[in-house]
DNA sequence: CTGAAAGCGCTTACAG
DNA sequence: CTGAAAGCGCTTACAG
């Protein structure tokens, strides 16, 4: 560190300027109640001493950091998901002339509320004003921030539904996407559609729940894979499609619980000479970069990542400006994104399927 | 904001204990001077009255925050690249038990140092202890930093090579990098190949000088697709393939001075019933996630960048702590990643190739 | 080992 | 419009 002694401070410039340090802070704060005169010397004086007024001192005062905390926990930092959500938070933070501070957590999910160890920015108080939750977040971990009396903000589809009123909440809704999506494959003539996604994580139970929602209104057969696997999503669609291929009849459609997963579905059914979308039709979740990338490009429901983190932000502000207001769930529609990856069949679309279309989906 | 009166202060804990606020300052600070009695009563009216230290008067008086902020210029907000930086600044911090705050800032290169506006966090001091450069950074922005009197480093490949020597510099070393690429394609029996990138960035620039003494190294003639064009990588990409097929002689292989280059290349191609590798071979550089997802699996350089985002905190860290040693310019080394986008042609290797090749390169 | 006091660098009523 | 003073919530010599 710099030797503390010759920092100069507020007094410094009363004293050059031949004012009081009341007026000097005055000035710092435009406060409308300063000559101009007073007001051009004290500026002066300022600029010529470089005097920068020191962040702690003032928000002592203030009460407030001007600070927000995005929080991840029990992640990897910042992979593309969540940095498109930081992303989204970023921008509304700066619009409001705010920081953010980044922290990660790690703890089980079994560990008593009090027992899990907080970084300083967290355990002291005065360092942010409010937090955003996001990543894998369990029950103990809300209860132990609720303790802290800071306003929060949950990025809900990470976590696992419970305790859904007690505090705020930004969403996507998952449900409405696959219902979506699956609606549209059936629309297009499938009817042999296969939904795979590692039902155990919160975020593809909702798909799954779409999906099943879509196939039980047409009256279809749903068809899954689900199970719990190590390893990455890549690697859960190329298992998924060895899976898939040992059926007897093999599917029209695949319903891929995000992107990844498709693209490892994909590289399998390639290598098996089975193309897309020609023998078999593939639709992913999230759009993430490389859905533009494979050929043809892919069909996927669109999930609005950086929206998610503006609007984390937004209701953030208003918790912190009417901390009494009953707890909202804000709930953002997904879109979806038809791109090549979908073969139409050549079938007769019934009439109900028509009809059902025009209210269960709107293609870009 | 909530009531700002109930807020419980050190002076509370000290009268339930029945001390004074030094002795309980002192418990927090984990002072030995304390009793093991006064310590366990000071912690129970801790416990009881929830209290949390305010972060603002600490640091008011340690003269330091404990916060570093990575600073982001003229960029969208944590692109693939920044990312991955960020992803190793959040990691290095974690380990040091600091936090990281994050800010963006926009400014025209050719604006005086003193008329760009600095977020607060940067205006004021107090709020952080060092500061990471990362982004589009112009010579402005660092003069006008100097005069903060913060220390900081600057993430280099994206900054125009000049005034090397005044500040505490991280980057990779993209000409190395480009050169043993370059040459281990002559290597396969490459002779005709071509650098793709957008020249006018310095980090291009960099690839592009490697290329050109890996090539001149071998008496081989340049070809190069470096013009500025507007748009996406990816389009760059697709453009400079069309370039390329104008050519009177299609080369063997291509050089793209980015990942997402590469992919707009191959997707030109092989709409044109071009192969890779086998009518043409592709090496990309960067190594971003999509690099895998290609069929087959693009040969790239890696470049290190969570290395990076760990070495800025590093070197950052260093400076706080010698204020006064030479400045340094870490650079860290870049590994060819042979996959599936190179073929070897069936081309006698002449000696010199072979002898050089072991001084130039290591493949993985 | 511990208390009383000064002080960190500001802001903000309170008088004038 | 402006100065002197109290105070924000801590830490840290200074005495004991």
């Amino acid at each position: 560190m710099k030797a503390p002694r010759d920092r100069i401070t507020i007094r410094d410039v009363a004293r050059l300027t031949g004012v009081g340090v009341g007026t000097v802070s005055r000035v710092l704060n435009d406060a409308k109640s300063v000559s101009t005169v007073t007001r051009k010397h004290v500026l002066a004086a300022i600029r010529r001493l470089h005097f920068r007024p020191n962040a702690q001192a003032r928000r002592l005062l203030r009460r407030r950091s001007d600070t927000l905390c995005f929080v991840l926990s029990n992640r990897a930092f910042l992979h593309v998901f969540h940095a498109h959500i930081f992303n989204g938070v970023e921008r509304a933070i700066e619009a409001l002339r705010q920081n953010v501070v980044c922290v990660a957590i790690h703890y089980p999910p079994s560990l008593p509320p009090g027992d899990i160890l907080l970084p300083s920015i967290l355990e002291e108080h005065g360092w942010t004003d409010g937090l955003i939750l996001a990543g894998a977040i369990y029950p103990n971990f809300i209860r132990r921030v609720k303790t802290l009396g800071i306003p929060f903000v949950v990025y809900g589809n990470n976590f696992a539904m419970c305790e859904r009123q007690s505090f705020d909440q930004v969403r996507y809704d998952g449900l409405q996407g696959e219902f979506n999506a699956t609606t549209y494959l059936i629309d297009r003539g499938h009817r042999s559609i296969v939904f795979v996604g590692d039902t155990t994580l919160p975020w593809t139970l909702e798909l799954e729940r779409g999906y099943l929602r879509a196939m039980r209104a047409y009256h279809l057969t749903p068809i899954e894979v689900t199970a719990h696997r190590p390893g990455s999503e890549v690697e859960y669609g190329e298992w998924a499609a060895s899976e898939i291929l040992s059926h007897r009849r093999r599917p029209t459609a695949v319903l891929a619980g995000n992107d990844p997963i498709a693209f490892g579905l994909w590289r399998s059914l390639r290598r098996q000479s089975i193309r897309v979308p020609e023998d078999i039709s593939l639709v992913g979740f999230d759009d993430v970069n490389e859905a533009l990338l494979v050929d043809p490009p892919l069909t996927t429901v669109r999930v609005p990542m950086e929206g998610i983190g503006e609007a984390c932000v937004k209701q953030l502000t208003q918790r912190m400006e009417h901390p009494c207001d009953p707890f909202v769930c804000r709930v953002l529609p997904t879109e979806l994104v038809l791109r090549g990856s979908v073969r139409t069949l050549a079938t007769t679309t019934s009439n109900s399927v028509r009809t059902r279309k025009m209210k269960s989906y709107t293609p870009g």
